[in-house]
DNA sequence: GCCAACGTTGGC
DNA sequence: GCCAACGTTGGC
């Protein structure tokens, strides 16, 4: 049994475009530095497939969707002091971060802006739409998957 | 640019 | 263990 998610990224570091350019259509998602998002990357399997939204966007909106295509492994950046995304309480040892591997897989002809899914029914409990919701990694529910695929 | 929401840090 | 201070995220 396959589980959806939501991935975000701002689309001037890394956009949907920016995937499907990349060789193999594929990159790994490196950078998470948030435990309950991590917990939410190394709960994934291959054959999961999430969103791609673009945050700090205009407007910010769903894009797209991803398969995952590796499981959670360590975050190298982690070790990387020249890195923006270095962690000196990670160690080769005891890896605090990981992340997974994500090929494209579709970009929605028309982008779904957050703003256009506030009223969608089925989609009132959904993690993107909480006040305050920060998360960059988080779990989709089936049915709200199935309403975004619909509307899009 | 502003600021609300949230996570982390560190003094006590 | 509490909580104030601070830093970050991300919509607006």
């Amino acid at each position: 049994m396959s589980s959806y998610w939501l991935l975000k990224s701002e689309p001037s570091v890394f956009s949907i475009d920016d995937l499907a350019h990349s060789p193999g259509q594929t990159t790994c998602w490196e950078g998470v530095r948030n435990y309950q998002a991590r917990n939410f990357l190394r709960a994934m399997t291959v054959g999961d497939q999430a969103f791609f939204y673009h945050s700090n966007a205009d407007p910010p909106s769903i894009v797209g969707i991803v398969n995952i295509v590796k499981a959670a492994y360590p975050d190298r950046f982690a070790w990387d002091s020249r890195s923006k995304y270095f962690d000196q309480n990670s160690s080769r040892d005891n890896p605090a971060w990981f992340m997974v591997d994500v090929k494209f897989a579709k970009k929605f002809s028309t982008p779904l802006p957050l703003d256009s899914l506030r009223d969608i029914k089925g989609l009132e409990n959904m993690e993107l739409l909480r006040k305050g919701s920060r998360l960059s990694v988080q779990p989709v529910r089936k049915p709200e998957w199935n309403v975004i695929l619909t509307l899009a």
